[in-house]
DNA sequence: GGGCGTGTGTGACTACATCACCGACATTGC
DNA sequence: GCAATGTCGGTGATGTAGTCACACACGCCC
């Protein structure tokens, strides 16, 4: 029963008794999937609770236009709580989530879900801090969206995407849509930060050399 | 015991078996609130999950720049979860909710809601709907401020606000809040639309003449 | 009436989005 | 190798929205 050992990845989780602990261990199953597979979307609502033990999926939003938007992504340690409830309210809605690298991940069917909802406190705690982490998420979208300057913002983005490495492999195209913008201007704004020398830029790829300029910009928000 | 009442207004509640009707109606209170109060907020968290029976509440968030946008309305027969959800969680936000209107709510303490959650699958689905709700309404605000053209939007908002009279009280300014833009992109707006003969403009009041070419510029979003 | 606060109008300017297009590079098949 | 094709990136012109700096109008209160 070492398979208990993802639970541990869960800090909300580490609380809960026991025995509820062991229920979520042996009613729910580990799957992985690859990168880039669809995990829900319109037309493919999920009937479990997925708890990403590795790998992030990406959340993002397609309007009647065409045009898209990320919403948010769910990292390794993070459950996918606001979409199984918008999903399952058969409000559908364009948002869809897709997983950005090979992802390992606990699925807890609805029942087990619920009767855990019932039993225990701490894991309605869990289920409810995970909705205000999203939300919070989603306020700050809206303001960045609403207010927020490209060039900050763009520059948050790849700062946060690099990870340590301080490289990157994505096209304009994908950062427009990480920000819910045009691929020209990202284009535009990636050629002046070149220029001024915080990246270097190669097609598919781009190669953040002066790290601490871009935090900055991406702080004067 | 005929202060059951308000709990007929609401469509997830009355799914619920008597006893926990009994419970909710025992346990809660009925609360007014004036018109223009500030119901929650930085600084002012709440430790009761609000029905609401009748009014309707504002909630919106203001950035650090001072600028403000509105993100959703909490109607009549509808409950404020999110922000309880939200605050709860500590993760202070910069939204606040105020009455818009005269207000009668009916405030659940945390025990009680949190015992219902518990007991009650039914009830349990009640604040999941009204999550789903709620962010799905965020995910369109979203949408809007990202891909949606202002004077469609604000087409959309006049017709929405001024309900069935066509005539409302607000101020360019808070035309302006209610989509997270500014004073000026509202009164050009406002200005073309009564050169079509769509509305009439005065200090403080717009009225609507008409409203189906109003409904029409909002549907072509 | 004069002062004051709030609400509205306007022009100049900047930022961002959109449109139309072209050229550079990579992949594939020959 | 070379041509065909698809993806990716660059650029100018134009439109729409947000910003800045005002000035003026109205209502209210001394």
């Amino acid at each position: 029963m070492n398979d208990a050992a993802w639970i541990k990845r869960f800090e909300g989780l580490n609380r809960l008794p026991d025995a509820i602990k062991e229920t979520l261990v042996k009613r729910s199953q580990v799957v992985t999937v690859p990168g880039g597979t669809k995990v829900f979307g319109p037309g493919l609502v999920p009937d479990n609770l997925l708890l990403l033990v590795e790998g992030t999926v990406k959340v993002s939003q397609t309007s009647e236009s065409g045009r898209e938007i990320v919403l948010y992504r769910v990292e390794a340690g993070q459950s996918c709580v606001l979409t199984t409830a918008c999903l399952l309210a058969h409000e559908a809605y364009a948002a869809e989530g897709v997983a950005e690298t090979d992802v390992t991940a606990v699925a807890i069917p609805r029942v087990v879900f619920d009767e855990l909802a019932a039993t225990s406190p701490q894991f309605r705690d869990f289920v409810f801090a995970a909705y205000a982490r999203r939300i919070t998420d989603l306020f700050r979208v809206i303001d960045e969206v609403a207010f927020g300057k490209i060039d900050v913002r763009l520059a948050d983005r790849l700062v946060g995407l690099a990870g340590g490495s301080g490289e990157l492999e994505v096209t304009h195209q994908q950062l427009a849509t990480e920000l819910g913008t045009a691929r020209e201007v990202i284009s535009r704004q990636l050629s002046e930060f070149q220029k001024r020398g915080w990246i270097r830029l190669s097609r598919g790829h781009v190669s953040l050399s002066d790290t601490p300029a871009l935090e900055q910009l991406a702080a004067s928000a």
